[in-house]
DNA sequence: GTGACTTGATACGGATCGTGTCAATGCCTA
DNA sequence: TAGGCATTGACACGATCCGTATCAAGTCAC
């Protein structure tokens, strides 16, 4: 489906990129979710050519990207818990970086 | 100063990771910032194990990080104003990860 | 129950990265 | 201005990382 070889998809679980949850007979099974997830971390390795480490580091941020989006687009919020909010997801960008 | 090999500089400006100038006779030279930024580079290899493809997704967001964070804090702005430029960051930092 | 697949563990080839070496050039001082 | 030393670029050598192949043992579906 990914065209990915097992035992990458193996590795990837490992090192925590991703945590697929299992059978009774403990088969890996993936949700859509976590599909999306792969098809991303395979742009950053087999495109980018980035290391495992790095795409850990972009999942992260990534993350914080698909929290700040709908703070900027919610219009009935309180411009102050939006900003307080932003503050918050951005200053753990920064220490993610180590800034 | 930094303890980093004279290749590994020459190779990461090779790569466009740096940029320093040049005297008359060719010999780099390094700005504070940019001896900054190597810091910041040599963390996220030495102590994060991150790939130097990896190395220049994160400088690129570190960068819009740098862009962001006076937005914040800039109460003379109108909230308009530091809406849209937000915007314009934000959706830069998705483009460049492919979202 | 039988055949096909998945599981985990180990091992191998290719690529990446830091470092060492080389001759040639540039810089600084006596 | 001549001599000693560092820097320049190019190439090559180990170490490490990553995807893949292989293996026996366990699991699934028919």
């Amino acid at each position: 489906m990914l065209r990915m070889h097992p035992q990458t998809l193996r590795k990837y679980e490992r090192l925590g990129l991703v945590r697929p949850s299992r059978t009774i007979g403990s088969m890996r099974l993936y949700s859509r979710d976590e599909i999306e997830r792969l098809r991303f971390i395979k742009r950053l390795v087999d495109d980018m050519g980035i290391n495992l480490a790095g795409v850990q580091q972009l999942l992260e941020v990534a993350a914080v990207m698909r929290r700040i989006q709908p703070l900027m687009h919610d219009d009935h919020l309180a411009p102050d818990i939006v900003r307080r909010r932003l503050l918050r997801e951005i200053s753990k960008l920064n220490g993610l970086l180590g800034l």
